[in-house]
DNA sequence: ATTAGCACTTGTTCTCGTTGAGTGCTAACC
DNA sequence: GGTTAGCACTCAACGAGAACAAGTGCTAAT
């Protein structure tokens, strides 16, 4: 969990170390390298000589912000320093020009529909970050309904449509023995539609089992059908929908070091399943969060960051997106970019959706 | 395009060469390491003496079946060996059952979605030939029309529903400035498919633009708003359907040398525009067609082999599959798949079109 | 408290033999 | 006359060692 790291009381960190440290993330931010006390008092604005700063160096290494490969290499941040730059010492860019208007390109004219509008931003947002982005369809469950409708295909064919409150169109074939009219389909879609208009998939899978049933009085064929249906058009069968692009630019790019795990990474990254979980677990609190390195609960994301925002219309968060990348990555650059991409998708896909 | 080599009629191949050109092919394609007299000398069931297989590997390389990375090194089957090899020597495996009922699953228990039919058999293909694998949609150009339906979501949004014949369903929101009624839309669907079910989807783009429009006597409201949805509705927005899994596979295993220029291929994969063409003017032959290195016309391929083959149902080839590997694949292994895959994938559409 | 100086550590780079797999050629062999 | 043994030669790969560079920690002077 990303919590402010609460510097220990006993040492307080004074203003010229968080100076050194400020430099040294920085420094190695951009060139990805250890960083010496030479290198570093040439950078500072404020002139140290190199023993002095191996001095406060040593006192960051004690607190465990700072490691060594080796003993006579230089420094590295760890996870911890990176934490403590986040919430204390790096100060978001503003967006250029350019880049807000790169990331409205996510709703360009032509784009009419939800399903393109997230897989835009993932596009987008991973060319921006040359990291791999994520996100997150509406959720199902939770989504309420805008319509759903039968369309006989076939005589053993019916498609079902669904469209829910936030824009999302799902279409699935249901195969049935007994031949239905595609008028009889229409009233059993009519009744659905008055029945459950508004209503959360969640609610309508409990009610279509429950409460219907039980209503045995008015049990004519009408409604039995539109049970039978109405079952197996909202049976559990969503599968995890994720929005995944610029895994290559990890691979590609050299972001990341040569010995860390990216087969293990991409493997986490084919499971679906998983990413969607952690996801889906950043999705109860709000703004941009960010879970560095070792902050990350699921194993294969020990060492990267996680970057993630939701995205929302009028009335309900809907989904999150995301982009992971090293643990060195631009916060600075990155944290505003994501902000921002979260709120133009948000808006968006207010104007696409029916609430 | 791949045609058999026929060998240079001045240098006729006898057996033995053959058999050696077998050995050092068959050997390459195991280790990926250069062949040396020595080695093969020991492998091959025939006794020949290091030096006279020396020979016989000079004669070989003067022909342009061989070549070697530098002078001391052993030898490296070329393009056109391999091509020799596949026309001439490799001998197909016949598939174990474990393949083919891994192959069958594309089509396993609750598939009842073309789209997911493909997809499945992207996943399938990569992960058993572990290399980069692809499968064109039916072509929506030539697919032909089942049924069309209009659903009115909200007073100014209208989702049309598209299933053609080979089961692919299409949907697309488009906007309307005038309200029309769900009843209306209604009459305009039935008007549609009537006129239009079983035609191809491009006369129907040329018939809704052209014979209507000209028909001037019968043109009500009805037909007016029937002209213009269906303009809209038929618009060539299709973006390239193209699937495609495991180019991840190329990255992580070990396939590829190290200098090939992976970078570019999986570029090439991006633009995947590139790729429907180079699957679209294989499709015009039958059978497993092969494309060994530099006959691939796709500059980007130029050091993989295509390997691709058609699917259909009763009636019409509907789209191609294949995979993308190194030049030095297992083509007795690879080949029966690709066929029998394309075979399964055949069947399961024909089960799940209205043809 | 800061800094200059110095000895020490260690990864990186380069050179330079050495090794080994392989070739091509020639001469002997059956 | 095709086949084979033998031999000189080539060249990538490997390893040891030298030189180097970057950096550290410690001590003593400022």
């Amino acid at each position: 969990m990303p919590s402010p790291q609460v510097p220990e009381s006993s040492n307080p960190i004074d203003e010229r170390t968080q100076l050194v440290l400020q430099g040294i993330i920085d420094s190695y931010i951009e060139t990805t390298e250890p960083v010496g006390s030479r290198t570093l008092s040439k950078q500072l604005s404020t002139s140290m000589s190199p023993a002095t700063i191996r001095n406060i160096m040593s006192d960051l290494a004690e607190l465990g912000f700072l490691m060594q490969t080796h003993t006579s290499a230089g420094r590295i941040p760890t996870d911890k320093a990176f934490r403590y730059y986040v919430d204390s010492l790096a100060v978001a860019d503003s967006l250029t020009e350019d880049l807000q208007s790169s990331i409205q390109k996510l709703s360009a004219e032509g784009v009419s529909q939800v399903e393109e509008l997230l897989s835009n931003t993932t596009k987008i947002l991973a060319n921006l970050t040359q990291f791999a982005c994520l996100v997150t369809a509406p959720k199902t469950a939770v989504s309420r309904l805008q319509r759903i409708e039968f369309i006989k295909v076939s005589t053993s064919k019916i498609l079902v449509i669904l469209v829910s409150k936030s824009g999302v169109v799902r279409n699935k074939l249901i195969e049935t023995t007994d031949e239905l009219s595609q008028e009889f389909l229409n009233s059993i879609s009519a009744f659905l539609n008055e029945q459950f208009q508004n209503r959360s998939f969640q609610e309508i899978r409990d009610q279509v089992l429950q409460s219907m049933v039980e209503d045995k009085e008015r049990y004519d064929q009408l409604l039995a059908h539109a049970v039978r249906l109405g079952k197996k058009a909202f049976e559990v069968s969503d599968p995890p929908e994720l929005y995944m692009d610029g895994h290559l630019n990890l691979l590609m790019g050299n972001a990341f070091s040569e010995h860390s795990d990216l087969r293990g990474l991409m493997g986490t990254f084919e499971r679906k399943g998983q990413i969607m979980e952690v996801l889906d677990n950043t999705m109860k609190a709000d703004g941009v969060r960010i879970y560095i390195g070792v902050e990350n609960t699921h194993e294969g994301l020990k060492d990267c960051t996680l970057v993630t925002a939701n995205y929302r219309n009028d009335n309900n968060v809907l989904g999150t997106l995301g982009v992971i990348g090293p643990v060195h990555m631009d916060y600075q650059r990155i944290i505003p970019v994501v902000d921002y991409t979260s709120k133009i998708l948000s808006q968006a896909i207010t104007r696409h959706s029916y609430d």
